[in-house]
DNA sequence: TCTTGACTAGTCCATTATGACCAATTAGCT
DNA sequence: AGCTAATTGGTCATAATGGACTAGTCAAGA
């Protein structure tokens, strides 16, 4: 049910945020957390997990720092080479796309075991959820129009297109 | 990168096809391939696992079966516990909706590490690629038109639309 | 000042998922 | 008949994952 056809588009992620500026692992899983996790899923053990990965090949490297009285914490950076693989990954991955599981969508299989009335309302209340989704979106309006949230809106603007003629569907039947 | 927030779609899905009829696991898993893998991606080894599994809480039954010469099988039917967590796990699943990641869409992230030509080009090969999809779709018109073709055809389609805005104000700037 | 709760920083480990693999059978070709 | 490729049916080792956990620090209020 994944489809994380994994073309390192983790490590994209990760190279592409320290390209930026360096930073330490809990700093970057909260940047993903609270700034992209609308968008993209990378826990925080996984990126530990793949930073060390990284810096065992050499894509980044690392080194301690102590600030205040706190505990030493672990500073990564990209390095010359993490900056060609980054070059690289960047001109694969883009140019492909590829469909993801909507594993939410398994039910739809299964319609046939419902009743029209409880179907339609099923339906129903899973349509009011995108539409709650798309004017939540809505809110972030005044933010800079980013394409990853226009992406997001267009498909939840088509979802909600596909479960209006479901249920119209349904209805009639 | 994931976001299979399993709320047990894959086990919805086993017990629908179930509860069709019996079947062993090489034959669920290869249906499962052949003609739902467009929409969603269940391995093998995961099927066999989550048969294993629900069968030893009790949802599923299974008998081995001799054919011919060929090895022994094991047939799996749904219990009628099964049946019963089928029919509450489809109201469970079916009215909720969750955003899935599109992990494809990371390097739009980082387009300004690009020149704008080479962004453009990318860009557009991916369009190609989509568009494609998109065609390849709708050779399968003749089949019985399946909502989730409908939904695929829906969502390639924001997706094409998407791109087109994106290129266009790539091209201008 | 004491306590409670949130934040910082990161690790651990049980569970899952998957690619690789295996072994037998049958089909296809010459 | 003999050889190869594909199909059948399934297991397994390994890697990835994510929830739970630790443990120290700071903030705010009572």
């Amino acid at each position: 049910m994944k489809k994380i056809i994994d073309a390192g588009e983790r490590e994209l992620l990760l190279l592409g945020l320290l390209r930026r500026r360096e930073m330490h692992g809990y700093q970057l899983s909260d940047f993903l957390e609270t700034h992209l996790g609308l968008f993209f899923d990378l826990k925080k053990a996984t990126a530990y997990n793949l930073l060390r990965k990284m810096e065992k090949v050499g894509w980044v490297t690392s080194r301690e720092e102590k600030e205040g009285r706190r505990p030493v914490r672990r500073v990564f950076a990209i390095s010359p080479e993490g900056e060609s693989i980054f070059q690289d990954l960047l001109r694969r991955v883009l140019p492909h796309y590829e469909y993801p599981a909507f594993p939410a969508n398994v039910p739809i299989l299964f319609l046939d075991a419902l009743s029209p009335g409880e179907k339609t309302d099923l339906l129903k209340e899973r349509r009011g959820e995108v539409e709650d989704c798309l004017a939540s979106l809505d809110l972030h309006r005044d933010h800079v129009p980013h394409p990853l949230l226009d992406h997001r809106r267009r498909i939840l603007q088509a979802e909600l297109e596909w479960l209006g003629v479901l249920i119209e569907g349904a209805d009639k039947k």
